[in-house]
DNA sequence: TCCTCTAGCACTTTTGAATCGT
DNA sequence: AACGATTCAAAAGTGCTAGAGG
């Protein structure tokens, strides 16, 4: 599969954020998302190829939602502007792909689209819709798992990539009337609102004001998206956001991903530096650091090998930027996994399922050095988890195809955030629906 | 008064069942 | 009887707007 300047070839695994245009017009107007209580799904959706995984192995797929920083938003005039600190966290829900486990195969087969996703203001929600904050900024990050299952999930290795331009403030009305354009002018579900719509109703209805209000705005963000690189974006935080984020959304633009790699579940240990300081704070550090889940020994061992060294700071990044972005992060390549050389006509041992060879062929915490803190390596210890997965049929769901055992098979990894604590309980997987697990929080860690 | 949020509206696309033809 | 194509109504997804509420 040919994958454009924008895709990152992590390991063996590549992934390609599709509409990157449309998705790189929104992100230069600022994009905003409608969150609405019955849950709103995103436009643009992510919609994603994949290529580089093992076709006959499983994977699962993930995506959150990741807070830029600590602050939320107003729109002030034509601008995003600082209003003060971020909203306590709401529960922070991860949205598994209903294809979940899927071969190699399926999900290179195609690119993999997360169109159902939905993002929700109610904090309440009992569908499993990714809860945001109104005002605040986020991104999409998503998770390739090789794993049979959910439960197998923890010893393996998470591939995580967001893309810079999928970033997007949370709102449940549009500030800005540029986004609304854009959202008109390409959500084919919004065609009714188009100048040249079938729509006659409706312009008939409008009043003048209305009508040449909207009769403007077209070239203007025509105007806008060519030489204006962030124009709804005030000068203070946000904007210095924008300015660090500016050189991202350059080098995005030759190579527009940014990569990490390290367990979603990690996410709130990295929230410390995510809101630290939106403005002096280079939040593209926490993209350096890499945790693990421990995985097969194909995996890791190389993996330790090869990560000897330090991440690389972000500044070698951006120097190493200065040719193409991609040569950037091909130069971080040596850092990150790669599967060995292997016979094809051989089984091997991660194709049998990461759950029945993990922990077993782990290596010894001494491998991670440089590369993995201790808790982490701990993690491969069959009962002793760095993570955990809140099950969506523990408490509120009926468990349906679910039963086996409890706790005591999977004990609970580490002290929680109250909301999961009790509700944590594992149980055996038999296989059943697992689209289903879609529509449920997975993931007990907090987005910051 | 201002800002944010919600509900209802008109419009569109998507989905799935029913029907028909091969 | 089985399968594929077509039709059509219901469901779901949009932004707009007025009004509520903090």
């Amino acid at each position: 599969m040919a994958a454009g300047p924008d895709a990152y070839l992590q390991g063996n695994i590549r992934m390609t954020l599709e509409d990157l245009d449309l998705w790189k017009s929104f992100h230069q107007t600022g994009t905003e998302m409608i969150i609405t209580k019955p849950g709103r799904r995103m436009f643009p959706h992510c919609k994603v190829i994949l290529s580089g995984l093992i076709p006959c192995a499983k994977y699962i797929l993930l995506v959150d939602m990741v807070p830029e920083d600590g602050f939320r938003y107003k729109w002030n005039k034509d601008k995003w502007e600082v209003a003060g600190k971020a909203e306590p966290q709401p529960p922070c829900r991860t949205y598994l792909h209903p294809d979940s486990p899927g071969l190699g195969s399926h999900w290179m087969k195609q690119s993999v689209s997360f169109l159902k996703l939905k993002l929700t203001n109610n904090t309440l929600d009992q569908h499993g819709h990714i809860i945001l904050h109104s005002m605040h900024r986020y991104h999409p990050r998503f998770h390739v798992i090789q794993a049979d299952d959910l439960f197998s999930v923890r010893w393996s290795v998470f591939q995580t990539f967001t893309f810079p331009e999928t970033s997007f403030i949370a709102v449940t009305a549009y500030q800005n009337t540029k986004i609304t354009r854009l959202k008109i002018d390409h959500n084919p579900f919004a065609k009714g609102f188009r100048d040249e719509g079938t729509s006659k109703k409706r312009q008939a209805n409008k009043s003048p004001d209305c009508f040449e209000k909207r009769a403007k705005e077209p070239s203007v963000v025509a105007e806008d998206s060519k030489e204006d690189s962030s124009p709804g974006f005030c000068q203070s935080s946000y904007d210095s956001y924008d300015r660090d984020e500016g050189d991202l959304a350059k080098r995005k633009d030759e190579k527009s991903v940014k990569e990490e790699r390290y367990s979603p579940w990690d996410a709130e240990r990295q929230q410390g530096v995510r809101t630290d300081s939106p403005a002096g704070g280079d939040t593209r550090e926490i993209y350096n650091t890499e945790q693990l889940v421990p995985t097969p020994a194909s995996y890791q061992l190389y993996r330790a090998h090869e990560n000897g060294k330090s991440p690389s700071p972000p500044s070698s990044i951006a120097s190493n930027n200065s040719g193409s972005g991609r040569s950037c992060f091909e130069s971080r390549v040596p850092d990150i996994a790669t599967v060995p050389e292997h016979d094809p006509s051989k089984p091997r041992t991660h194709e049998a399922g990461p759950s029945h060879c993990g922990p077993q062929h782990l290596p010894g915490p001494q491998d991670y050095s440089g590369v993995l803190n201790m808790t982490m390596a701990q993690a491969g210890k069959p009962g002793i988890l760095s993570h955990h997965i809140y099950s969506p049929y523990s408490a509120e769901q009926p468990l349906g195809q679910w039963s086996g055992p409890g706790p005591a098979q999977y004990p609970p990894p580490h002290p929680l955030t109250a909301d999961y604590t009790t509700q944590a309980v594992h149980h055996g997987y038999h296989h059943g629906n697992v689209a289903e697990w879609s529509q449920y929080p997975l993931f007990s860690y907090s987005c910051w």
